[in-house]
DNA sequence: CTGAAAGCGCTTACAG
DNA sequence: CTGAAAGCGCTTACAG
């Protein structure tokens, strides 16, 4: 047996030799739908459990098409929608048997180097949480031969998959709440204004409103979905017009931002005074202190579907990237009026 | 060149080829140390990068002791500490040249499995986030043959490492800052009794009140460090003792919960009726609508200390774990009444 | 169904 | 410093 730091490493050899078979068919009683018999199988799987043995996961791919490995590439987690939907994610790889390799890109680091590295350990997919990522990184990703499934952005290609929440139901759906409980000086508050999320999100909501003849009152894109954004955006919008009496923000920390500041420097009582919907409906919503009424991205229909993908992928043969979107979901709390 | 899903793969012979070498000759170039002409090294460098070469890690770790990959053991992100903590893990090791595979086990999954298979893939080291995680996933780890460095919780053996924040100095931290100011009933809210981390915080605080003749007056343990526990151990301790004037809890989302409960439900002013205090400094903490004093866990301390360590077992010879305690910090915000 | 052989892409003694 | 050879632990055609 190969003894590396201590640890003595059982081989196939090992295997083979206690249970009397050759090496290939150790190999095959481990290999599912490899043809063995019944009488060997049975005795490897008890030679091997004997010794206790386990293939070697990296010398099995290199002789296979696949890793089994998945990589994740994230910016920083500047955000809780981040590390709610990355853990979705990597509960459901584990469950099909994947295993996730992080890449977080730093702005100050190099945007492309960490990826290179995932790649040099031939990674099957890259997941990119692109929304929070540089570009340079993004296009890296995209180039980089491997299939792509990117999160939360559109990008110029038609070459990777593209899974995103459906934001103009998601609009529609904050348009509709509001105006339900009558509501009448509406605003959007977004996050970054060239990303496509933002844009749709507040499209969704504009053209609803409009459908229902109220027009959005204020817009306001903050260049990012952090609470400080919704923060700084909520006194600077309420300060120019104090009739608003709602506001549906692109993100559910944005929201967060926006709460506080009302109730901490206006002096507003939510939802009395003003109704404040947000997006994601990260775990922290539900809080009482919160309580916030916001539209659902479903991370584990998201995740579920990403493992599809990766499924897909998976299989040789014609590949066609698709564009997904996964429908929103209205959560009702306590941060909007009722009629 | 191999071709592998329609990308083709460039590997040690092509580069030799191009470049007029021995296969070794290349190897050797990409080897930080190994002996090679600065002809040759040029030749084959240039040849690399003409064929876009980059040696597949995965045969690389198949002949070397290592592979530089580093399993990240976690149970469930149930609390913004521990996505904060992996953030600032995941950061340092890609700094250190590492790779991180992430291993989530989850509460109704199968506790050692995910450690299995993480273990096949030969990971150099397993960083276990124990506080979350299940006795039977920790003591797979510990059992692994593979070294172990053990965050925010003791084990029974000495042979994994064990970096802990200095939970005694934080109770003490704790217990000063709010004598300091003129606080006279105080209380502990902890997590789970049996954790080190919850005794130890309480210990240090009592330790530190009872020094300066203030006897804690209440403590309760409420099973986790999650926000709803801290919001109903709010509840029923401020209905015991109305007088109670000074909290301290375990951790930030503890704290949270305590705050939100306080306000909306007692209709306390913090931190005029009331001082609370909390332990991580997450984010969170910073955001005006909570303003929590509270104990720093240096995560980049920690981090670059897990670091070291992994670096430590990377060489061979005889090894010994260590205990180490990393000093917290008072971070002073508004959730104490001053003076 | 089974085993001997070749090969995955790399590195490491071993001679030179 | 350099190359030929052997080997890391596995799997995959190839004969049987």
């Amino acid at each position: 047996m190969a003894r590396v730091k201590n640890v003595i490493r059982v081989t196939v050899g090992d295997v083979a030799e206690l249970a009397g078979v050759s090496r290939s068919a150790v190999s095959r009683t481990f290999t599912p739908g490899a043809p063995v018999s019944a009488g060997t199988r049975e005795r490897v799987l008890s030679a091997a459990k004997e010794l206790g043995y386990r293939p070697n996961a990296l010398a099995r791919s290199l002789t296979q098409s696949h890793t089994n490995i998945v990589a994740i590439v994230m910016g920083e987690f500047d955000n809780p929608f981040q590390p709610w939907m990355f853990d979705a994610l990597t509960r459901h790889l584990h469950r099909g048997g994947k295993m996730p390799m992080l890449v977080t890109v730093d702005s100050t680091g190099d945007p492309v180097e960490p990826i290179f590295r995932a790649l040099d350990f031939r990674v099957d997919v890259l997941v990119v949480a692109a929304g929070s990522l540089p570009d340079e990184s993004v296009a890296a990703c995209i180039e980089s031969g491997v299939p792509v499934i990117m999160l939360g952005r559109s990008v110029e290609t038609d070459i990777v998959d593209v899974v995103l929440s459906d934001n103009h139901m998601a609009g529609a759906q904050a348009a509709t709440t509001l105006i339900n409980s009558g509501h009448q000086r509406l605003a959007y508050v977004g996050g970054s204004e060239n990303r496509l999320a933002s844009k749709e999100r507040g499209e969704g909501f504009v053209q609803a409103l409009n459908g229902m003849d109220c027009p959005l009152s204020q817009m306001v894109f903050c260049g990012s979905y952090s609470y400080q954004s919704g923060y700084e955006a909520a006194l600077s919008m309420l300060t120019l017009d104090k009739k608003i009496d709602g506001i549906f923000c692109a993100s559910d920390s944005l929201a967060f931002g926006v709460m506080d500041a009302v109730r901490d420097h206006l002096g507003l009582k939510i939802p009395q005074d003003l109704s404040v919907m947000g997006m994601d409906d990260v775990p922290m919503s539900a809080w009482p202190g919160y309580g916030l009424t916001t539209i659902r991205q479903p991370v584990n229909k998201i995740a579920e579907f990403v493992l599809e993908r990766i499924d897909y992928w998976s299989v040789p043969g014609e590949k066609k990237p698709v564009l997904q979107r996964i429908p929103t979901e209205l959560i009702v709390r306590n941060s909007v009026r009722l009629g």
